[in-house]
DNA sequence: GCAATCACG
DNA sequence: ACGTACGTGATTGCT
């Protein structure tokens, strides 16, 4: 019969590992989360890694112990847990218990205590225990029937290491017990156990496998070969030595209850469990723990008590006499939709809810008529399928007024997803009364508390003005696509896999074996083990082949060079030739999708295929652009801002050194080296400026002088020296950044010109390097944001002209700080004239915006 | 499902 | 003492 296996968990050590190795989270009351996610996180891979059939959660109380007792200095250093830590120990457990797991505390004991007489009786009784723990000390426990792992939290993400006795040896060359005698001699600077004055690891390592015990070193200690000065201080501390033995011995027989089958795991309490999970809003984790969206529902409709509204789900009698009633009304509206569209329409007006089945006939006309009357006002969740379904079917979409999905993303821009059910449950919605489950039940009190929100947080004009509407915009991009030349891209990769073939053939052969130069592993291998070249830096699992190590081998080793073209094709094939084949429509075109709900800065994305990465910095990259072309008859007009994110740094800074430099009209960055430098401007050299440019760069970035030092290749004091100077310089932009760091430390979070906001509890993190990271973020934000602000508001400008002056230009894309439109050939002109006259003047600041609009058949030929 | 790498602004 | 610029997405290899 298999083993019997019990996992006991130390609970205070693995919350506290899970604290400090993730970042603050916090749900939307402000109560930190981090450690629960961690825990449950660790938990969830300690489960499915031990495959116990019981388990045990152990956990200290605040009483002090018998240790305590014993010696007063006992653990006297230890600083109570942070309030951060301190308030997610109670819910923690009560969502472990909820989850069907037994918790274990004893008064004067300490979960160390708890494992090992858990592990005691498991090796008893003839069961296998696994003891998981932060840390080392219950590796004492370790027996051929007791392992431990001990678990820590890295980077956010769990990593479990196995210790049993094999491994000890291995590691501290002793037995498991033989490091009680370890510590009793050592000591314990973390728990205040004394150990022996004067002897530390080293020696008590070695006194240990040589002598074997404690106790057999002073009951032979005149006669053992041990240095003189060793054995005084031995002699010395002998009482001492005693102690720290007591104390650092875990004891077996704590008063608790060992029966093992009360620790099997009971059926979890799935309400309770969601209920818990969605206050602290652990989404990620649910599915894990087995629980689902139904769950939520279940748990949100029970945990409130009903919303005093009722709403009844009606038969539509009449489509006409529903438009009737609708008019002039505000009215909610959920699209359901699965791989084949939209397949229903859920509307609900004051207490009444109709559902609209698209396949029932005279659905393309309600929805046109519903769609376009202006009066009805429109609340809705996702609203760019609504606009791309409109467009598709050739009818306007008005009257929109809110969206709950890009709201949620104005509230919380850090959200993984925001599907209505999570939201429900993120912000605590009640459920209206109904005689039929509708969704609508929950969508009308969530798009109410949204909007509350969003007027209370003064962003009504960010989402109404510039969000919903560009929606309408992104989903027009969508549908009309970017043709492209099949046949030019598909004769391109043909071109490369000869090239590939043969660099692949003489880097295997300078190397000397056949191996897959796709694999770092392998490559690295290769590159510092057989061709044993100098190895820079690492990564966690090897040595790094990053294309910023191999251009410093380039001169070392012929094949150096060969690898990098060879990185560079493949690249271009992979990414560009083969991925983007797969993606061309029916139509000969790619429709990519534009994410607006994705970045933490307001910025739009783009997936399948992301057409914000196509090649550009490399001639042979650059190629690529000259398959993305206009459809016959037509071309391509196509501007990029100059300079954005420096203008909007001037204009926010309010500095007067940059806001001159751009008022003349100078380049920015010759201007900068110029006067950083103390030369007049036709002095400076395009290194000068280059430096200059990568400063300017840098401030953007948030910047440190180690950084901008890699950068341009000059000693960190150097590069410390630029950075002094610029902000000397631009003394304006100085103060900025010490202003916003410290707004954004105040208030937890940083905002754009428009309101729009992002929250930084990195701020408050006891992490120097998380916390630095926060700043850097708080510096960036406003900038990068501003900016994202400013092309959305340039993109539904562009698209409005160009409906309201009646042409067939349209936008197909934008990357960030460019918008290209296709046109009718006859248009172009006008097209490219609209593109930068509106990008211009999009907004009104100190400076102006410029941006140059090209005119060509392709991408490659448009872009100026 | 994550890490490494590299494409873009 | 410590580690290093901001924001994305796709591909590949590997556990």
């Amino acid at each position: 019969m298999k083993k019997m296996k019990l996992l006991v968990l130390d609970g205070n050590s693995i919350l506290n590992r899970a604290y400090y190795g993730i970042k603050p989270l916090t749900n939307k009351d402000g109560h930190y989360t981090n450690a629960i996610y961690g825990f449950l996180t660790t938990f969830h891979k300690l489960l499915d890694e031990s495959l116990a059939d019981a388990v045990a959660v152990a956990f200290d109380m605040r009483a002090p112990t018998f240790r305590h007792k014993a010696y007063g200095g006992y653990k006297a250093n230890r600083k109570g847990m942070p309030e951060e830590l301190a308030e997610q120990l109670e819910p923690l457990k009560e969502i472990l218990r909820s989850l069907g797991f037994e918790i274990v505390t004893c008064e004067g004991y300490e979960a160390d205590d708890i494992l090992g007489t858990l592990a005691k009786k498991c090796t008893d009784s003839g069961y296998e225990c696994i003891i998981a723990t932060g840390d080392r000390d219950s590796l004492q426990l370790v027996s051929g029937s007791v392992s431990v792992r001990i678990a820590a939290t890295k980077f956010g993400r769990p990593e479990v290491t196995l210790y049993d006795e094999d491994k000890i040896m291995e590691v501290y060359g002793v037995k498991p017990k033989q490091l009680i005698d370890i510590k009793a001699i050592q000591g314990d600077t973390s728990d205040c156990i004394p150990g022996v004055p004067g002897i530390g690891e080293k020696g008590a390592g070695e006194l240990i496998r040589k002598f074997g015990s404690v106790k057999y070193i002073y009951e032979n200690i005149d006669s053992l070969d041990i240095k003189a000065g060793m054995k005084n201080k031995l002699i010395a501390g002998k009482e001492s030595a005693d102690l720290s033995y007591m104390l650092g011995t875990i004891c077996t027989e704590a008063p608790i209850d060992t029966d093992i089958e009360k620790y099997l795991r009971k059926p979890a309490d799935k309400a309770q469990a969601a209920k818990l999970m969605s206050k602290y809003e652990l989404f990620t984790l649910m599915p894990k723990w087995g629980l689902s969206g139904d769950d939520i529902f279940a748990a949100a409709a029970e945990e409130n008590t009903a919303d005093e509204r009722e709403i009844t789900v009606k038969e539509v009698d009449s489509a006409e006499e529903l438009l009737k009633k609708l008019s002039g009304c505000q009215v909610d509206v959920i699209a359901e939709s699965d791989s084949q569209g939209i397949n229903e329409l859920v509307i609900c007006c004051g207490s009444e809810v109709c559902r609209i089945n698209a396949l029932a006939g005279g659905f393309l006309e309600f929805i046109s008529k519903f769609s376009e009357d202006e009066s009805i006002k429109k609340r809705t969740h996702d609203v760019k399928q609504l606009y791309a379904y409109a467009d598709r079917e050739g009818f306007e979409l008005r009257g929109v007024v809110f969206d709950t999905m890009l709201a949620a993303y104005l509230l919380s821009p850090d959200s993984s997803s925001y599907d209505i059910s999570r939201l429900v449950s993120e912000y605590n919605i009640t459920p209206l009364r109904s005689d039929k489950p509708s969704v609508m039940q929950s969508f009308v009190p969530l798009a109410d508390r949204l909007s509350d929100e969003i007027a209370k947080k003064d962003q009504t004009k960010l989402l109404s003005d510039i969000e919903i509407p560009l929606a309408g915009v992104l989903a027009s991009m969508e549908n009309v696509g970017f043709a492209v030349d099949r046949q030019g891209i598909y004769e391109y990769g043909q071109s490369m896999s000869s090239d590939i073939e043969r660099l692949r053939k003489s880097i295997c052969d300078q190397v000397g074996y056949e191996f897959n130069i796709n694999s770092p592993k392998q490559l690295g291998t290769a590159l510092f083990e057989k061709l044993a070249l100098p190895k820079g830096k690492k990564t966690k699992s090897g040595y790094s082949t990053s294309a910023e190590v191999l251009e410093e081998l380039r001169n070392v080793h012929p094949v150096i060079g060969e690898i990098l073209e060879y990185r560079a094709l493949t690249k271009l094939k992979s990414t560009y030739c083969d991925g983007l084949l797969k993606v061309i429509g029916a139509d000969g075109r790619i429709h990519s999708s534009f994410n607006q709900t994705e970045t933490r800065t307001g910025r739009i994305s783009s997936t399948e295929p992301n057409l914000q990465n196509i090649p550009v910095r490399t001639q042979r990259g650059r190629e690529f652009r000259k398959f993305f072309r206009a459809a016959d008859g037509c071309l391509l007009a196509d501007a990029d801002y100059s300079q954005i994110e420096l203008r909007v740094l001037a204009h926010i800074a309010a500095d007067k050194n940059m806001i001159e430099a751009f008022r003349d009209g100078s380049d920015i960055h010759t201007s900068t080296a110029a006067k950083v430098f103390g030369l007049p401007e036709d002095m400076v050299t395009p290194a000068l400026r280059s430096r200059a440019k990568a400063v300017n760069f840098g401030i953007v970035y948030g910047i440190g002088a180690f950084s901008l030092a890699k950068d341009i290749g000059v000693s960190r004091k150097e590069a410390d020296k630029y950075i002094k100077d610029y902000l000397k310089l631009y003394s304006g932009i100085d103060s900025y950044m010490q202003r916003v760091t410290e707004q954004a430390k105040d208030q937890g979070y940083v905002t754009t010109m428009f309101g729009r906001r992002r929250y930084l509890p990195e701020l408050s993190s006891s992490n120097h390097n998380l916390r630095s990271f926060g700043e850097r973020v708080a510096r960036n934000m406003p900038i990068q944001g501003t900016a994202a602000d400013i092309i959305k508001i340039a993109m539904i400008k562009v698209y409005n002209r160009l409906k309201k002056e009646n042409m067939r230009s349209r936008l197909i894309l934008q990357v960030h700080d460019e918008l290209i439109v296709e046109a009718p050939e006859e248009e172009a002109e006008r097209a490219a004239a609209i593109l930068s006259e509106e990008m211009q003047g999009a907004v009104e600041l100190s400076v102006r915006l410029t941006a140059d609009a090209g005119i060509g058949k392709t991408w490659y030929e448009a872009k100026t």
